[in-house]
DNA sequence: CTTGATATGTTATATCATAACGTTTAATTA
DNA sequence: TAATTAAACGTTATGATATAACATATCAAG
């Protein structure tokens, strides 16, 4: 069983694994891991939780790489389009995806307080949301290309230090 | 049957039923439903698209009164806070609510080509998404409060002008 | 009418994101 | 290999979205 972000686990296992994995999509579809593109890829998967372009910004600054917005953006939507990492469209942030290299339809669970983010596979494949709401759209005939799906709650740790019985 | 955004039908009587079940629900709740507010409100209901802050404040001073901003984020916050209107993540941009008063967990249905967006009631009452989704994240102990779930695609009229056959 | 709470007007600024263009590096192919 | 083309990067400037802060005005109770 694949482990999620509030389920503590060795971490830097999942960061090896996450980098083999895309260097080796970008080899077979013939995609350039660059430096800087990688180096972005390691950066957010050190978190848990989602960063903004301008805390990647200060990241690389801390290591002496003085970059500007649009390097920050462009290796992020390298990332993004080629589902190395996904847009949580609430926050503004990016994360590292946790199902790297397959076709998914993600949604996330997004802690209110310590902020983490979880990644969950909706459908497997290319198809959007099959259920509830996949037949709201059929019934009116509206064709689903993509889906964002985000939820924000209390994780297991989390609802320990919230008010106990509310 | 409630008719949707790309269904076509008599807007002004859901600007009408809209903007009473608002001022309904504002008495109960002694809730100042003010002029602007009201005005912030009557300018979503009449578009079947998402605005943004700044495209009301552009209608707003196409109309004299030249507000900045914070007049339109207030507006808007009151009208999503008390659920006369939603936020679409996708596009930074604000809709009318077309369940005015009924406690739900709204879905969106986004048009990519003609831009309009449909809201459809997935789960009524206060309970978030309890299908799809929610399986996994009471598989993982985490407590959802809110969710977002938009879809983007086409309607079923941006389908014709679509390539036909692909 | 006084008082406290809520809402508004206004200025300034924070935060998120992209356009545009010249330079460098990588891939293609002659 | 050398020439050619395409892709990525560095940099400046600017656009788009959103909020902090504070003074004034309006409303709701007492
Ligand atoms: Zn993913
Ligand atoms: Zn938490
Ligand atoms: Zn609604
Ligand atoms: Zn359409």
């Amino acid at each position: 069983m694949p482990h999620t972000t509030f389920d503590p686990h060795d971490h830097s296992a999942c960061i090896q694994q996450a980098l083999q994995a895309a260097q080796a999509h970008c080899a077979e579809h013939k995609l350039q891991f660059t430096k800087i593109r990688r180096r972005v890829l390691e950066i957010l998967l050190a978190q848990h939780h989602a960063m903004g372009a301008y805390d990647i910004l200060e990241q690389l600054a801390a290591e002496g790489q003085n970059a500007q917005p649009p390097v920050a953006y462009r290796a992020l939507d390298f990332l993004v389009s080629n589902g190395f990492a996904h847009k949580i469209q609430q926050l503004n942030a990016y994360i590292a995806c946790t199902h790297p290299g397959a076709e998914h339809t993600p949604a996330f669970l997004i802690c209110r307080t310590c902020k983490g983010v979880a990644e969950t596979c909706l459908a497997t494949g290319n198809h959007p949301p099959a259920g509830m709401f996949g037949g709201a759209a059929r019934d009116m005939g509206f064709r689903i290309e993509t889906a964002v799906i985000e939820a924000s709650g209390l994780c297991p740790a989390c609802q320990q230090q919230d008010i106990p019985c509310a």
